[in-house]
DNA sequence: GCGCGTTTCAAACGCCCGTTTGATCGCCGC
DNA sequence: GCGGCGATCAAACGGGCGTTTGAAACGCGC
């Protein structure tokens, strides 16, 4: 079997495996079993079992976000608030990203594990993660403050943020709002749920900023 | 030193670390110098390093989610839905809830806990959050559907389950956000923060549903 | 101040971890 | 057809893990 084959297989697993039950907790032994490759595949090939996880993000990550750059340029002069999260919610929710013959598909292990260490976050993936998102995070930010001129830089970020928790809490645990709803709620359906998505978080990126600018909120009567 | 100040001090620690690393990264050894207990004194008071999890969840969540009953029960009958998502956020994020001498501080461990533990999941961890959130969740999203009555049950379930996600990764990554924005989005201003998820989440409620019902959305132009 | 149940302690247990090693295999150029 | 090298393999390494053990220390009613 060739070199990229072997790399596929493991890089395949790992997706699977991290997304499922996180980086710390998935055993390398149990990773080269499912890939039907051997333990020692891993230090040859990827360095480290942290090697591995980057490089799993990296197949993935590098062509979601040029996607969404893409689809951002591709906008109209004044696009709506929904056309900018669409562009930032769809390549990851629907990608369609092929790598090494792997497809990634709406639901399939690549999603699940952005959804899990984009909250996990070990520290040695924090650097990579940051460096990853901040040029496109402030090309979004941007988008949005021209579209939504009442809004400051720090706001639209804020909600930015509150944006990549939904989607990677959805991405993650969309599974679990199904048994909590005795199945009203369906997770299978990836254009319903990119629909409901879309909507909630373009109406609430429209909402009035809540201060001003950096005028001190008098104090409100609290309890405490 | 009595048992119950053992176990407090246990408590406290494993907040912490279970927090910052997650759960699985996190061990008994470790948490126990951090809380100058002993190795042993995990499973004499827990039973297991599972069990320590879920006491320290049980500890702080019972009552802050009692916390969100009795604010959803206190509020007028035509309560806007500002209100009715206020009911829900302020508890978890500005909880002044004190347990055996140590106070819940916005930004403290247990906040980050379960921004962590809501979405790394466990398997063992799922039922029990998951039997804490059910009737939680219906009467949330039954107090929506009356104040919103052109959403149905399922769109009001996914907007609820974004916000959870926003909130978790708010709790979790607020410092991430921080870095990312060279210091433009302030995460110890936990009062501003909480503004800035309740306007973006109580907007976002407000959207009109993404389908009327049952009906199939029509294929778009899209690009595969 | 003795006895006893509770709590703490140091030590050890067996297991599984990530990584390394050195031999072996398979393929391609020559 | 053979040398060389990248890839694979079984095996072992040292270490850290969660848990258990049995003895020591403690607290308190009597």
């Amino acid at each position: 079997m060739s070199a990229a084959a072997t790399q596929t297989t493991i890089l395949d697993a790992a997706e699977t495996l991290f997304a499922e039950a996180g980086f710390a907790a998935t055993s390398l032994r149990e990773l080269t079993a499912k890939a039907g490759a051997n333990l020692a595949a891993v230090s040859y090939h990827f360095g480290s079992k942290e090697g591995l996880a980057i490089a799993v993000l990296k197949r993935r990550m590098d062509p979601i976000n040029a996607e969404r750059r893409a689809r951002l340029d591709a906008l109209h002069k004044q696009p709506t608030v929904e056309a900018i999260v669409r562009a930032f919610v769809e390549p990851l929710l629907r990608p369609g990203v092929v790598h090494d013959a792997t497809p990634v598909r709406p639901g399939s292990g690549f999603c699940r594990l952005v959804g899990r260490l984009m909250v996990e976050q070990p520290p040695f993936l924090r650097d990579f993660l940051t460096a990853q998102f901040r040029d496109l995070g402030w090309r979004f930010s941007d988008a949005l403050r021209q579209a939504l001129p009442g809004c400051d830089a720090a706001t639209l970020w804020w909600r930015l943020h509150f944006l990549v928790g939904a989607i990677a809490h959805t991405l993650q645990n969309a599974a679990t709002l199904r048994h909590l709803t005795d199945g009203l709620c369906r997770d299978d359906d990836v254009d319903a749920v990119v629909e409901h998505l879309v909507q909630f978080a373009a109406h609430g990126m429209q909402a009035k900023a809540p201060k001003p600018k950096t005028a001190r909120r008098p104090k409100e009567s609290s309890g405490r």
